[in-house]
DNA sequence: TATTAACTCCCCAGAAATAGCGAGGTCGAA
DNA sequence: TTCGACCTCGCTATTTCTGGGGAGTTAATA
């Protein structure tokens, strides 16, 4: 079967959509176009949700979601560092549970050949869009030597898309931190004691407890942990 | 003066690069392409360093150093905010300050027009890439319409070519963490105490504690505040 | 001008985390 | 087989953090 669409009218089509349903409509266009196997937007948002359109088998997302592969998918990991598209081949599968890992998503039926390419968004938002197939190497690195630019553009706007759904934009994502916030927040997070952040910032350490608590308060973090664990995978403060 | 170079050729150029004035380089050749006033890249990097690259007015540069007008730069602000490029129209232009500022930028021979793509890369990087020219509002509309996707692939390259450059990348790939330590880090960062770490896992809270001090240990963190910040930091773990 | 938000300081009691010691089991690799 | 790395459980004492209060000052904004 031949595409009958480009990838101008799917992104054109995409701009339009309002539903969440037309990701995974975009999706099933775009394969098609690219002749690949699988094609997969995935997402988990601030609340650790996961979010998946694609073409992944069934069985297969359910096992990974039930075995929490997100943990040692070495695709997640390596995306998480980078920022340029990644050839699955250059990730590292040295370790014996990634080998495993991916000797099952084999027998799942997804293809040995994936490109996955990471996009991130504000408050530390993170999604990965993937193309998958089977073939050999080279045919691989021509394919995904012709298309980068294209699946570049096409990451971009599902988030864009997917961005636009996201459920709990409007509630605290606009709560930013004052600047001492932010100061005792980058303090904690390379490791000083409520002591020494107290003496660097030439506070008290009560007002600086004030500091701690509201910043905790508008992150809805449990505890100091919690608040700068936020503040960093917001990108509200960086270390 | 009528463009001789192509996008592509310059993206191409780019690719190859090896030093950060060819940053500089490719802006030149691709204000020229598309023929606009002002074209600008600008970063801000983990040490809260600025680095611009692009074609303001020196005078401009150094006024908005000085007065540190990134901290009511509406564009920043915005563009913070923000997934999808922004056109400077959009933006929030209502405080005085703001108003001044915006005065102050015509005067330095800013164009009044403006569209600013955020991006983002791994641990809060951020940078934004700027074009600027002076023309009515449906002139630049049509121009934003027109070349939106190629200024979205540029961004993404000028950031790419940054990032290579940045100095903090490869300190230490340090020990990566046991699956229980991974757990008992992840549940913290999402803001679960021990006892409620302990109970998740079913372990008891005496075993967590040896799981917490052998990651604090082996990522030389101090308390488990830090640690939790540099398993997020280093992508060994992800909320 | 009135209001809001940020910054600074203070007390106390109870909850939680840390530092130091210990023990024993499994499993894979050298 | 031995070694190291991982998982599991225990104790005590000390330090640190958290969650309630309250109060006064600036600076900017509406």
């Amino acid at each position: 079967m031949v595409a009958n669409t480009t990838v101008e009218e799917v992104l054109a089509e995409l701009e339009q959509a309002d539903t969440l349903e037309s990701i995974q409509d975009a999706i099933l266009k775009l394969r098609e176009y690219f002749q690949v196997e699988n094609m997969v937007y995935h997402w988990v948002d601030s609340a650790g949700e996961q979010y998946g359109y694609g073409t992944y088998p069934l069985e297969w997302a359910t096992r990974y979601q039930e075995q929490n592969y997100i943990r040692i998918d070495p695709v997640i990991a390596g995306c998480y560092k980078r920022f340029h598209p990644v050839d699955w081949k250059k990730l590292d599968w040295s370790s014996k549970a990634v080998r495993a890992f991916q000797a099952e998503a084999l027998e799942y039926g997804i293809g040995n050949q994936g490109y996955s390419i990471p996009i991130r968004g504000p408050n530390g938002q993170f999604a990965l869009f993937t193309v998958n197939h089977t073939c050999d190497d080279a045919d691989w690195e021509k394919f995904t030597e012709d298309n980068r630019r294209e699946l570049i553009l096409i990451a971009h706007y599902f988030n864009q898309k997917a961005l636009e759904f996201e459920p709990n934009r409007a509630p605290e994502q606009s709560q930013s931190l004052s600047p001492r916030e932010i100061d005792a927040m980058t303090l904690l997070a390379i490791g000083y004691s409520r002591a020494q952040v107290a003496e660097t910032l030439s506070i008290s350490e009560h007002t600086l407890r004030v500091y701690i608590e509201s910043a905790r308060f508008k992150l809805g973090a449990s505890n100091t942990t919690h608040a700068v664990a936020r503040a960093l995978s917001r990108g509200l403060i960086v270390v």
